[in-house]
RNA sequence: GCUGGUGUAGCUUAGUUGGUAAAGCACGUGAUUCGUAAUCACGGGACCAAGGGUUCGAAUCCCUUCACCAGCUCCA
């Protein structure tokens, strides 16, 4: 709620604490209030105010008051350490997205027992209930304390503030620590929280700084919110696509090829109907296709600009007196067959794709299953058209976007990146690039957020997030326009009046890698894949050695129906046949025994327990055909 | 790449203070012919990630390398 001082409270002494003001409007928004916004910004509620500020009064239920939950629970976990271990050093200590961190450095490493003790005097500090008070002091007091404690990144800190600034200064019982703030008011307030990792981090995040030790925990209004993120962290574990890619007998990793994926029969089969489906629609939206070489020569990654940019991520090879490298990426290529020839304006928004595996070196320690991998393949595309077709082309590019997604229940929503530190072009070039990509999200009329600084060394891009079933986000799609290649490569169409000109070039690609939206889906259905993506869609299994004959010819008819269907006829009790395909998540179970033969009907199990019995085969095939062309999960 | 951790049969794991490997699942064989999430019995399978060292003796202790895991940095 907002409360405007100079209309409303207008009885109250210069300096009385919002806080008061607060309690004294209504005893319960007393005990929710944590803190109060100030003219747009966070502060303490002990902060003392004049009569012309707005404030807002922030109760546990708004936004902002979990990350002063958090930020002051980070606090109270550097009071924790530092009564423990006295001479270790302080740095900082945010909220994050899910919860908080404190880094410290500490004089020998501690362990996770050690995170238990931590955890456990945290516990006695709540419990103590200690008042936090803010204290506003001069720069020079304030670096002053932090050199009378030994802080050196205290020191660090304070002294990058502004000369004229002044510094607050938290206290809880005996501890303090500068801080912008807000927090709580006090310790107590604090219901719920676990210490959950030990981590390494660079100070202030430069890989050239000495390695700090994080320690990061999370903190919920109540217990069983508590309980609930750890239910999704758990369920979180059991989607792991590495995990059920082992189970499922997806893919596998090799110490021989660290980073690049083996798919196995089953997994193909998945990428091989991801592909299918993703020709169709790109034919649909009038792409043409086209496959460039996986190596070319140095001299064209220095003029695309890659060798100074990425050289040292790029895999190379020599052949007679000349260097190659194994391409990184598409572009390149797709401007060698754009200059093959003479183009029109005619030809324009010329839409082409292609499938191309590239090869990035990534830093060993950034490897993860299918997620961060140094082979996969871009399912790319290069869109040459001129500039007023640039609106229109974005707007068809996310409609295309809409119609893969939805087909795997996923929602998504836009980020516009702009200009990074490391780039290529000009300001202006940027400037342009990036009102164009704004113009055409207007255009839509979809909403996006800003990624400052986030943008490709060559160009900015429209990024795409998708949501999958537990509520993790993923960046697939991008759309990304560059003003570079064209110019560097010389590109050129022959427009209406005759003259030359250099066409506008997108970027874009929708599953981004084809390997890592594998995994991705992998782990939103659990394993358990809709129909049409099954890479076995149906298991015949006979009751008994009495009927095997029978089974046989129910999967040989569901095969020449085109549905992938396994048969097992092993000597097993049908229950531990179901089990066995219960656990590799088949869609359709066939169960047939001699009542089946003797009807010459099938009796099936969806997976999901869903049992029906006395089926016609011809009626089960057409309705698995009508889910597999609806594509419905 | 950096910090920390891990590496034992195809998979998941046990292995006490150093005394040269154990189980379940899976697999094979045999018996069983069974009606909706595990039938029984027997059997094969591991130079304990790789290389080096300490020791009478190493899966166990030390070093190096590789891979994986968590995080950091990075992600054209």
């Amino acid at each position: 709620m907002k409360i405007k001082l100079r209309d409303q409270v207008r009885e109250y002494k210069e300096g009385t604490s919002v806080y008061e003001i607060a309690a004294s409007i209504s005893e319960g928004l007393a005990r929710m209030a944590i803190c109060g916004k100030v003219d747009g910004k966070l502060a303490d509620l002990n902060l003392k105010l004049d009569h012309d500020c707005e404030v807002q009064i922030i109760t546990s239920k708004d936004p902002e008051a979990k990350m002063v939950m958090r930020h002051t629970t980070a606090h109270v976990l550097a009071q924790a350490v530092m009564s423990i271990y006295p001479n270790a050093k302080l740095s900082i200590g945010p909220a994050t997205d899910d919860g908080f961190y404190y880094d410290f450095e500490f004089k020998t490493p501690i362990n996770n027992d050690d995170l238990a003790k931590i955890e456990a005097e945290m516990k006695k500090i709540i419990k103590a209930n200690f008042p936090i008070t803010r204290e506003v002091v001069t720069r020079q007091e304030a670096l002053e304390r932090a050199k009378k404690e030994n802080q050196p990144y205290k020191i660090e800190l304070i002294d990058a503030i502004d000369k004229n600034e002044t510094v607050t200064i938290y206290h809880q019982g005996d501890f303090e620590d500068v801080c912008r703030g807000p927090h709580l008011r006090s310790t107590g307030m604090i219901k719920a929280f676990k210490l959950t990792k030990l981590a390494g981090a660079y100070w202030r995040g430069d890989e050239k700084n000495k390695m700090l030790t994080r320690i990061y925990g999370v903190v919920f209004d109540k217990a069983s919110e508590m309980e609930e993120y750890f239910k999704m962290l758990e369920e979180a574990e059991k989607r792991d696509h590495r995990k059920l890619g082992k189970e499922l007998d997806l893919f596998f990793l090799s110490d021989y090829a660290p980073g690049m994926p083996f798919f196995m029969p089953k997994g193909q089969t998945i990428i091989n109907t991801l592909i299918d489906f993703w020709r169709e629609e790109h034919k649909k939206a009038g792409y043409v296709e086209i496959t460039t070489p996986i190596a070319l020569n140095r001299k064209l990654w220095e003029m695309s600009g890659h060798w100074d940019h990425y050289k040292k991520n790029m895999y190379t090879f020599k052949v007679e007196s000349d260097t190659f490298a194994v391409k990184p990426m598409n572009c390149p290529g797709g401007m060698l067959f754009y200059k093959e020839r003479i183009h029109s304006y005619k030809e324009f928004p010329l839409r082409v794709a292609e499938l191309g595996k590239v090869h990035r070196h990534e830093a060993s320690g950034t490897l993860h299953g299918l997620f961060r991998v140094r082979c996969f393949t871009q399912d790319d595309a290069h869109i040459f058209m001129t500039p007023d077709q640039i609106e229109s082309e974005i707007a068809n590019i996310i409609h295309l976007v809409d119609r893969v997604y939805s087909v795997f229940g996923l929602e998504y929503h836009l980020e516009l990146s702009t200009m990074p530190a490391k780039h290529i072009g000009t300001i202006k070039e940027w400037e342009h690039a990036e009102t164009c990509l704004k113009n055409a999200l207007k255009h839509i009329g979809k909403d996006y957020v800003i990624n400052e600084g986030d943008g490709a060394f060559y160009g900015p891009k429209i990024d795409i997030h998708i949501k999958d079933a537990i509520g993790r986000t993923w960046q697939c799609g991008t759309i990304q326009l560059d003003m570079q290649l064209p110019k560097r490569f010389g590109l050129e169409y022959v427009d209406k009046d005759g003259s030359r000109k250099e066409p506008i070039m997108l970027h874009r690609v929708i599953f981004g890698s084809v390997e890592r939206f594998f995994g991705i889906i992998t782990e939103h259905f659990a394993g358990a894949f809709p129909l049409w993506l099954a890479p076995v869609q149906a298991i015949v299994m006979n009751v008994s050695e009495k009927s095997e004959e029978y089974a046989k010819k129910v999967a040989k008819k569901l095969e020449d129906a085109g549905i992938k269907t396994e048969l097992d006829t092993r000597g097993e009790k049908i229950g531990y046949k179901i089990r066995s395909a219960q656990m590799q998540k088949i869609p359709y179970m066939f169960i047939v025994g001699e009542k089946e033969a003797d009807e010459g009907t099938v009796s099936i199990r969806k997976r999901g327990n869903v049992e029906l019995g006395g089926l016609q085969l011809k009626d089960v095939i057409k309705q698995m055909k009508d889910e597999i062309d609806k594509k419905v999960r």
